[in-house]
DNA sequence: GCAAAAGTGTTTCTCATACACCCATGT
DNA sequence: ACATGGGTGTATGAGAAACACTTTTGC
């Protein structure tokens, strides 16, 4: 499951996967993104190695959120007919392992030979194929509950962001709205968000400030926070 | 993986595993407690059988935090002997889907068949047989995430407890000290910890006030915090 | 000069933290 | 009477929340 942000939204990566009845007739349907493992791969490799396929980046935030094996999960008709199809015992289970991964969409051409990808509005994604919505409502809920208390939500920026692109970010993610004053008082007390001596240009308005994160820096400063909850 | 907590310390289930390389030689090695899936069987639906076979419970909280399946995992010739034992091809993978339970294990007796299962304080689990000890590493963080934004600690207690119980349950789990007054102002504003009209009877000392947990109130008064890190 | 977004300060209230003594019970 | 844990209040400081105007740029 791969996210993007595009300065504007938080988007989903889809697949159209066509499915050819017989010569007459044919059907598609979006899906995540995804692919079976190698007999001697580990989780993580497969999932960087489907990512790299699709996109060409390499190093990108990977995180597994969980594992989907219902038995029941692709027993419908046509989740029946795509198994056969690609040559898979359609009786035999097949178990997913979810990885969410984290770019900035605006830095990706896609690429994934000849296949139909595109972004999509995670809150504009319709009926997937498979189980694939509620994969994705579980890959949101990991994203939501690790960008509450952990800072990785700058991997979904450009290197150089502003705070108003950050707080944007935080807003589209949650769904919410905060302060731009309070907003701003939080981040200058995160030592790892570091101003740089730099504006934007060319914009039409006063340029803000860049800034840029440093995970050597919250690694150094990072205080286990006891805000638990009884 | 199963945590229990005996108001003394947070402790795993372990399992002793005897393996018989001949007549004349076994060895023995602790590991977690779990098993096979069986065909057609959903995975938590597997992880509590394997739990009531274990302790006769049902109904305990069950969380997936993980799936294991480095190709190297069982790849050691003790572990590959271990799955010729049991039949298992050695050179095909197996992919372990960790969930942790969390019940109070003054509640359990328990009653594996024979097996050879005990109760071990979390922090003097030596070496574990396969990747056990990896895998209890991952639990034991997935655990202290999930308390400390979600009041999940009550599981492990019995359902009427004190608020010093409470408190040493944290402490130990997180590895730290409160001070009680704080603590405890901290928990009266949690209005999901309700205080009985009952006291704890028999005791040497001025008898503690019982509370009890209600999911009840905690969802309704749940308020989705936004102590966010950017 | 105007449109557009950047940037900034103060007040109020809640909560985290630090800290020390008396109380009720069983033996 | 004594040992044991139960139970309580106050002062200080940090941060959350609410709120409006000036600044810099491109056109």
């Amino acid at each position: 499951m791969v996210f993007g942000y595009d300065e504007m939204r938080l988007n989903a990566l889809l697949v159209k996967r066509t499915l050819n009845h017989s010569v007459t007739s044919t059907s598609t349907v979006w899906t995540l993104t995804g692919n079976h493992i190698y007999q001697e791969e580990p989780l993580e490799e497969a999932a960087a190695r489907v990512l790299r396929d699709l996109t060409g980046l390499e190093d990108v935030y990977l995180e597994q959120f969980g594992s989907f094996a219902d038995p029941a999960r692709l027993k419908n008709p046509k989740d029946q007919e795509w198994l056969r199809s690609i040559n898979h015992d359609p009786e035999r289970r097949v178990i997913t392992v979810g990885y969410f991964a984290l770019l900035d969409s605006t830095k990706v051409t896609l690429q994934w030979r000849g296949r139909d990808v595109e972004w999509k509005p995670v809150r504009e994604v319709g009926d997937l194929g498979f189980d694939h919505n509620h994969i994705l409502d579980q890959a949101l809920e990991a994203l939501r509950n690790k960008m509450r208390h952990e800072p990785i939500g700058f991997e979904l920026l450009p290197e150089k962001f502003t705070l108003t692109q950050l707080q944007n970010l935080y807003e589209q993610i949650f769904d919410t709205q905060f302060d731009k004053r309070n907003f701003r008082k939080k981040v200058a007390r995160m030592k790892y968000v570091i101003p740089l001596d730099e504006k934007q240009v060319g914009v039409p308005h006063k340029p803000a400030q860049l800034f840029v994160f440093s995970r050597e820096v919250y690694e150094k400063t990072r205080t286990e926070l006891f805000d638990f909850i009884v």
